[in-house]
DNA sequence: CAGTGCTTGTGTTCACATTCACAAGCACCA
DNA sequence: TGGTGCTTGTGAATGTGAACACAAGCACTG
């Protein structure tokens, strides 16, 4: 969240941000945001606030988002398709670079510039330098489908479909469930 | 969530469902459920559970979800048009039932039964029974794409972009940040 | 109808995150 | 060079939610 606000910031030509500042932007307390960044190790300069850039790289590197992380799409539905092109993942140096899918019609077909592989193929994402798989596939098949993609050696998933899916202890999943999301509005309102 | 989980067991013919079966699957601890059960109000029977209808039926109307929720979408790009035909709206109630875009290419055109209409015909929105919006815009569009919907009525907004928005305070955001989500699994890996 | 096994509901304890309050420090200015 | 204004970093206070432990209660069995 932070790397994100403070990315726009730099944008925009800001060298320097203060907690105050932040702290208006993201709706929270200035002094939250000083115990956080003091947990990254202080580098805030007393009267200024802190540099941009410093801020960006310290973020990057606890995040372990240094570099290009490859990636690995699974499902090339409406959704997949969608995230497959979405622009927003070269913020946090993420790159789509293998597709699969089951449909045979679709398997050889493009999107973009990658060509969707059939699902047999999972195995050895690990070898092919992929450790991250988003998960674009109806809920029935999300379990199945993650337990091959831990087997392929995958080690974090961003599972898309409204399901609880089960993995060995070594492997993160978050899970994003856009209509729950949108169940959560109503009750505000 | 609860409600996600429990309706699944509902489609499995489950009648009763037990604190501890419920804490194994959302990987929660069991106390935790029943002191929430307990602040909807105590409905379980020692011995055997939770009956699930019982359940889901008191937490769709905490959540206000009773009934049909009318929701607009605006953006029909690629995202806008995977959430457009996205079937898991259905669990929580809610329709699509209107369609904006700004580019005059694709208004007049159908996504599904819905014709997409220009982002001009925002105003109004609440006389016509609608409170929430889905915001499928790119970064830049948002804040402004936002102002319009609470000038229109809408009372609570998905929004998709990454990005902050700023509203009133009658007015409810929900931000899904997709890149973010992925951004957080490196740390862990 | 007493005994057994399982489950709820909740008072208490515990852990942790947020907020407050303030000393310390930098920059700018007269 | 001393004064002013702003900001950081952090110990202490506060608030809050999760976990524990156990009494109370239901169902089934012999």
């Amino acid at each position: 969240m932070y790397l994100r606000a403070i990315s726009f910031l730099r944008r925009q030509g800001q060298d320097y941000v203060s907690s105050r500042d932040l702290a208006d932007q993201l709706h929270l307390k200035s002094p939250q945001i000083r115990k956080d960044f003091s947990y990254f190790g202080a580098f805030g300069v007393k009267g200024i606030g802190y540099r941009v850039d410093t801020l960006i790289g310290r973020i990057r590197e606890i995040l372990k988002l240094s570099g290009t992380q490859k990636a690995a799409l699974i499902g090339a539905g409406r959704l997949g398709k969608a995230l497959a092109l979405y622009p927003g993942f070269g913020l946090y140096g993420f790159e789509i670079v293998e597709i699969f899918d089951v449909s045979p019609k679709k398997i050889g077909k493009k999107i973009g510039n990658t060509k969707i592989q059939s699902i047999k193929h999972l195995g050895n994402l690990e070898k092919r330098g992929i450790r991250l798989a988003i998960l674009a596939v109806p809920a029935e098949a999300a379990q199945e489908t993650a337990e091959r993609l831990v087997e392929g050696g995958v080690r974090g998933i961003l599972n898309m479909a409204p399901c609880y899916i089960t993995v060995p202890k070594r492997v993160r999943v978050q899970t994003i469930d856009i209509a729950m999301e949108l169940g959560i509005l109503p009750y505000y309102v």
